[in-house]
DNA sequence: TTGTTAACTTAGAACTTCCCTA
DNA sequence: TAGGGAAGTTCTAAGTTAACAA
């Protein structure tokens, strides 16, 4: 494997996003990161597959041919005779040339043959040697009737999810979970506050809530700290049943956003550069795209085209006044509407702090009763109780459906699910909820399908609130669980890399992928849906053999982000990823017998609830401590350690490779920073020849001369006329607070020649920089010994240092996104316990919001270790 | 066995607030 | 004290997973 990404040689870690391919997300966990070399090679291992296997029997398939080859396909990898020189060609180390070789497709019976042949594996055969199917056909576009129909009797959805830990519930000593299962959610709560102000009561001792969770009047009104008081679930019984998610809920339903406001009449879109005045609706939508046109969406082919499809149907039934037909995207000019826009959101801005206040306040009140609900008789926040505004749909990557219109949601289309007891809220706009159910085995409060990719939207609770935190820690407890099963899963799928069967290596290979580069399951794509891959749907255009032991890895992955990395790899995995790449077309799929589903039934036949994603949380998470226990903090200062924590993040985020865009001021700030740099150098080398012009025995410390090569006379000259200029503004400027502070204490001012000669004295000190230029000798202010010198020298020296650490790390990070793995990959408890044992407030590494959402990671103690 | 889908987590973009510097 | 940039928060798209229907 390859080097930390760090430490990579630039052209190895160029990053990027998106179109500009750089982004390098190297793990080099296997060596740099994770500092685990698995398995080194053995002789036997070392073996070319030829002495191995019959080299005939090696596949061969092409995509085109998957129809008519299927059962050729099926062939295990030792049992195919035709192929047999190709196959040792492929097996012989460095041997590149020889990997294609063009074949006939193996007759049947030879075939039939070769199957028999391998009885033993006969079985395992057939069950895993499937071929995957190619990109799913684009879902069912028209599912109107569907939403047409009337108000559905109330019922739960036909199929539900069973929760993992069910099974592991009756696991056996051996797969016991290092740490007790937490959750259990129906523990006694503390007391809270309905929105009445009334409190419910707690839930009854076995978790069930008293019925309805109501227990009016019943118990004093108790102050505000003990109202707040935190739900401890993580505290509680851990063999509750956890297909159950709630007793009783209680909740008000979504908010809609507000109705269309049109825009005033002067403000109208033009076309073929006439006024054209549009009707409310298609008004509404032209305003959607007149938002966009200084993004970036607005550049986009599709994006434009989709919009103007959508809108032109819109446009027949909501034609503009003037009779006008607009039938040409190119002839549209919306920049009066933009403009409005911009306007407004200016106006906005220039509110006094009062008026904005008065108004989030406002917003906040209407807003209050759907923030939170009632969970078992406790209170809990809502996330996402926003309805989503119809819109432009903005597909990432090459989405074909970018552009499109989102309409508004109403409450026909939207699902409610609440307690048996609990009243119905009322829409806050005209219309009746779609249906309302009251299944306690799912979490969501809402649902809704939207119309443009039919996809489903929820609202579910917050990231703080104890379902959500209860799953949370399940994640991090089931990838802890890993810890004590890698080792014999990792000795597994090695030995398997080298099995006879096809599926068999392929899976193994696809495992070492997921393990050590911590790449996702991926699933197989729909072709309405932009192309990108994980693992198991990778194509051979995603990897490149490079000898003696290189992949490169280069496709789109989540997000159309790119992901590529250049990675060494063990002598079987490079010999394994030609022979599946062997006699394939670029977009054959590398792993044709490996799909999601099975790998995960596979890993879950490893260790219960063993999934692909588990492996990425697991090695963000132990990655990250390991890192964090490689430093020696002891005499480290604050900054030092946040430091030192920050990098451990930032490697952690370059494994699971998130990405951010640059900031769009970015090149900006890091220009702005290299003139302080350079700053700093020039009044260090100012110093430097101060020093050799005090004592000319001193040396002139020539150590720094290579440093300062980039400070050249242009430069200097450029650089002294700037800090004249801004030395004499700051004259002037002290001189104008000096009279005017004068004029308050009713004394005369001082005249203008007190500024000029402070001027002059100024210009005479550039001057005689001037005059030093491009010697090495200078004069130094004041009386300072040598010494004095020496030391503002060291000083000096350090803060460039340090300066510079930021420089690079500012840009080294500019591409990366340390929020991503922090919310997700990083088990809490691991940064609660360094917290501690650095005495770091954990203030200092967790936002708000991210002490709310793990309250149950506070009370580790030091010892604590992932 | 395979495809579809419900339910959930993960993700970067977009927006908002905070904080530092001039 | 403004304003610019970074940090924090919200939004919603895009994944994963496993149950279930065909």
């Amino acid at each position: 494997m390859s080097t930390a990404f760090g430490l990579l040689p630039k052209q190895d870690r160029t990053m990027s996003n998106k179109t500009n391919p750089k982004f390098t997300g190297i793990n080099g966990h296997a060596n740099g990161l994770n500092g685990k070399a698995y398995s080194p090679l053995s002789e036997d291992e070392e073996m070319p597959l030829s002495q191995t296997l019959p080299p005939s029997r090696r596949l061969k398939r092409k995509k085109t041919n998957y129809a008519e080859s299927s059962s050729e396909d099926d062939t295990p990898l030792a049992s195919s005779p035709a192929k047999q020189s190709a196959s040792a060609a492929i097996a012989m180390p460095g041997a590149a040339a020889a990997t294609t070789v063009q074949s006939s497709l193996a007759s049947k019976s030879k075939r039939h043959a070769a199957k028999k042949e391998e009885s033993d594996d006969e079985q395992v055969f057939k069950k895993s040697e499937k071929k995957k199917p190619a990109r799913k056909k684009a879902k069912k576009e028209d599912q109107s009737s569907e939403d047409d129909k009337p108000l559905a009797t109330p019922k739960p959805p036909a199929r539900k999810r069973k929760l993992k830990e069910e099974s592991d519930n009756d696991s056996s000593g051996e797969d016991e979970p290092l740490v007790t299962k937490p959750s259990a959610r129906k523990a006694p709560a503390k007391k809270v506050k309905t929105e009445e102000g009334t409190e419910s009561p707690a839930p009854k001792a076995n978790g069930k809530a008293e019925e309805n969770g109501k227990g009016k009047g019943r118990r004093k009104k108790k102050t505000e700290e003990e109202e707040e008081e935190v739900y401890r679930w993580w505290d509680v019984d851990p063999n509750a049943d956890d297909s159950v998610k709630w007793s009783t809920l209680e909740h008000n339903g979504v908010i809609f956003p507000p109705p269309y406001e049109p825009l005033p009449a002067r403000v109208k879109m033009k076309y073929d550069g006439k006024e054209v005045t549009l009707p409310l609706e298609s008004e509404e939508v032209a305003g959607f795209y007149a938002a966009l046109i200084e993004s970036d969406h607005a550049k986009d082919a599709t994006f434009n085209k989709n919009f103007f499809n959508d809108w032109k149907v819109i446009l027949k039934k909501h034609p503009p006044r003037e009779s006008v037909k607009i039938t040409s995207f190119e002839k549209c000019d919306f920049r009066p509407m933009f403009d409005y826009f911009e306007s407004e959101k200016a106006r906005k801005k220039s509110l006094s702090s009062a008026e904005k206040k008065e108004l989030k306040k406002a917003k906040d009140d209407m807003e209050a009763k759907y923030t939170s609900c009632l969970l078992d008789g406790r209170k809990e926040k809502v996330g996402n109780f926003r309805v989503e505004p119809p819109g432009l749909f903005r597909g990432r990557g090459e989405h074909p459906k970018k552009g499109t219109l989102k309409h508004r949601v109403r409450p026909e289309d939207i699902t409610l699910n609440i307690g048996k007891e609990a009243p119905i809220p009322i829409p806050n706009m005209p219309g009746k909820w779609k249906a309302i159910q009251h299944d306690n085995t799912v979490t969501w409060l809402a649902t809704w399908t939207e119309n443009i990719n039919q996809s489903h939207k929820y609202v579910f609770l917050a990231a703080g609130s104890s379902l959500k935190g209860q799953s949370d820690m399940m994640k991090f407890e089931k990838a802890r669980e890993l810890k004590s099963h890698v080792d014999r899963i990792r000795a597994n799928y090695n030995g398997d890399l080298r099995s006879k069967l096809m599926a068999e290596r392929q899976r193994a290979t696809a495992m070492y992928f997921i393990d050590k580069l911590a790449l996702r399951a991926g699933n197989e794509k729909g072709e309405d849906e932009a192309d990108t891959v994980g693992c198991c749907s990778l194509r051979c255009e995603h990897v490149t053999l490079e000898l003696p032991n290189f992949i490169i890895f280069d496709f789109l992955g989540k997000d159309s982000i790119r992901y590529y990395n250049r990675v060494q790899v063990e002598a079987q995995i490079f010999k394994n990823v030609r022979i599946f790449k062997d006699n394939k077309e670029d977009d054959d799929s590398l792993f044709d017998r490996v799909t999601t589903t099975s790998l995960n039934k596979h890993l879950n036949s490893e260790m219960k609830g063993l999934t692909a994603k588990v492996f990425r949380t697991y090695n963000a998470s132990a990655t990250f401590q390991r890192l964090l226990d490689e430093n020696d903090l002891k005499n480290a200062t604050l900054q030092e350690k946040l430091n030192a924590y920050n990098k451990a993040n930032r490697l952690v985020a370059i494994l699971c490779n998130h990405q951010r865009s640059v900031p769009k001021t970015h090149d900006q700030s890091m220009e702005k920073m290299r003139q302080k740099y350079r700053g700093l150098k020039y009044d260090r080398m100012k110093l430097r020849h101060g020093l050799f012009g005090i004592d000319s025995n001193y040396k002139r410390m020539d150590q720094y001369k290579d440093d300062e090569s980039d400070i050249d006379d242009d430069w200097i000259v450029e650089y002294e006329d700037q800090l004249k200029a801004k030395e004499i503004e700051k004259a002037e400027k002290k001189f104008v607070k000096e009279n005017e502070k004068l004029a308050e204490d009713n004394i005369k001012p001082q005249g203008e020649s007190v500024l000029q000669e402070r001027i002059k004295h100024m210009e005479e000190d550039f001057k005689r920089l001037a005059k030093e230029r491009g010697k090495t000798v200078a004069s130094v202010k004041g009386n300072k010994t040598p010494e004095k010198v020496m030391e503002s020298i060291d000083k000096l020296t350090d803060r460039i240092k340090s300066f510079k650490l930021q420089m690079v790390d500012r840009d080294e990070g500019k591409e990366v996104a340390l929020g991503t793995s922090k919310i997700n990959y990083l088990d809490p408890r691991i940064t609660a316990s360094w917290c501690k044992i650095h005495d770091v407030p954990i203030e200092k590494l967790f936002s708000k919001t991210l002490q709310v959402k793990f309250p149950w990671a506070m009370d580790v103690d030091t010892e604590w270790k992932f």
